[in-house]
DNA sequence: CAGTGGTCTAGACCACCAA
DNA sequence: TGGTGGTCTAGACCACTGA
């Protein structure tokens, strides 16, 4: 406790203090708090720096983005653990995976195509698209949304009396059907709407980590993915696997 | 304009004020404004929306972590354009990339290794390792800084007569005369620490895309690169190349 | 130099959680 | 119900950019 008990005294002129800040708690709960445990209320810690309570909110939310802080609104702040990995390519091989595992459908309908994606799956005869909705878990904690749209030209028709979980399941089946052609992956930033943000059981505007992922078939686009993760709390692995599956080196 | 001037008259409760003002922004930069318009300054456009500048900044800090607005310090804020797609797969099939097309050495030398990587990569005599730094660019603009540490397991000297850009392709060279034998891969959010920052000319705790890569040879890990992408800017593309690279479907 | 975004303060009130 | 983090305000000063 003591190493966080004020700012270096020769301040690095140019460096901000709230900077300077994250910098020292950083460094004290490295080595006086391990995960879990409870950090001084934001009050107490902004007097015990010396600051105003606004500049330590803004050394907490670095840590925060950092992954090494949770904080919980009339709970407090705690320590947080490590990040959890999350396999990207588990799945990897091919098509959306289909284990139940860690995986929890929301909804599985038939929907009018949203913006962003009219061009690249829109079928022929409609605008509507299959669209199935997940929620990842990974240590029994919500890590992730998966949102995944397919074009009727691949899955055309799928009942509606099935209800959305064996609805789900019929439509991976008859993706896997088709041979894939190719896939495409893209990882960026983005932060989680309001809808979005209640799923991931976080305020609106948190981090997260958009993956896209387009896969080929039959010659067109014909499944899309957008699956966002907590950037906080997830680390994406892209386990590239064995020996075998990279080229010799020439 | 005209569309950014107010709030939303019935203000949905429990949306805060700030995400509400990013709402009305965004449609507005959307609508009204296009890549490389010039934003009013802050002070007025607190006072169009009647709120206070510190509300105003909280709901402009989202759209910049978005990647929608850049703000510079003394200038002024400005509509963002497209992310630039950063391709990770085209040094891809294997070793960290040779080509000096938008990549910049900044320097190549042997020096202790970072207690991160103390466990996986240090060889046995010593502590060294072989460490090399690049910039990475993309249509002229940093979007990257690349870290590549190499153990001496597996080149073990190299001369320091040579000036730093020739001993980094020297060293490139070596390790690709290696077969490689593995890869992994993991992409998390991180912070620029100071002199990071200075190199992606941000401030420091400029959100970043980090990506770990670890390169397996000779039965034991040869290599890691640490790369910091700008996560305003930059969108990570995997391209999982062509068909052929692909498991048919089953 | 005037104007911009960046930092910091001191204080208020609110929404939520746990005892 | 008391204490927590979350939001918002009004104002000050600083550091930088560009004409």
């Amino acid at each position: 406790m003591s190493s966080m008990a004020t700012l270096p005294d020769e301040a690095v002129f140019g460096e901000p203090k709230y900077w300077q800040l994250r910098t020292s708690l950083l460094k004290a709960i490295e080595e006086d708090f391990s995960s879990g445990d409870v950090l001084p209320n934001e009050r107490d810690l902004a007097a015990r720096f010396g600051v105003a309570r606004a500049t330590l909110r803004h050394a907490l939310e670095q840590l925060e983005l950092e992954g090494r802080l949770v904080r919980k609104r009339g709970a407090g702040t705690t320590v947080a653990g490590p990040r959890v990995d999350v396999s990207l390519s588990a799945d990897g091989e091919g098509w959306p995976g289909v284990d139940l595992r860690d995986r929890e459908v929301i909804d599985c309908a038939t929907v009018p195509v949203t913006d962003d994606f009219a061009d690249t799956l829109k079928g022929r005869p409609s605008a509507l698209v299959h669209r199935l909705r997940r929620r990842q878990f990974s240590m029994r904690q919500v890590v992730g949304l998966e949102c995944l749209y397919v074009s009727r030209a691949v899955v055309p028709s799928l009942s509606t009396r099935v209800p959305g979980f064996e609805r789900a399941s019929l439509m991976l089946r008859q993706l896997r059907g088709h041979r894939l052609e190719g896939r495409h992956r893209a990882v960026e930033l983005g932060v989680a709407e309001a809808e979005e943000a209640r799923y991931l059981e976080r305020p609106p505007g948190t981090a997260v980590l958009v993956v896209t992922t387009t896969y080929t078939a039959l010659g067109r686009t014909a499944a899309v993915t957008v699956a966002t993760y907590r950037a906080d709390t997830c680390r994406l692995a892209f386990a590239e696997a064995g020996p075998t599956a990279l080229r010799p080196a020439s």
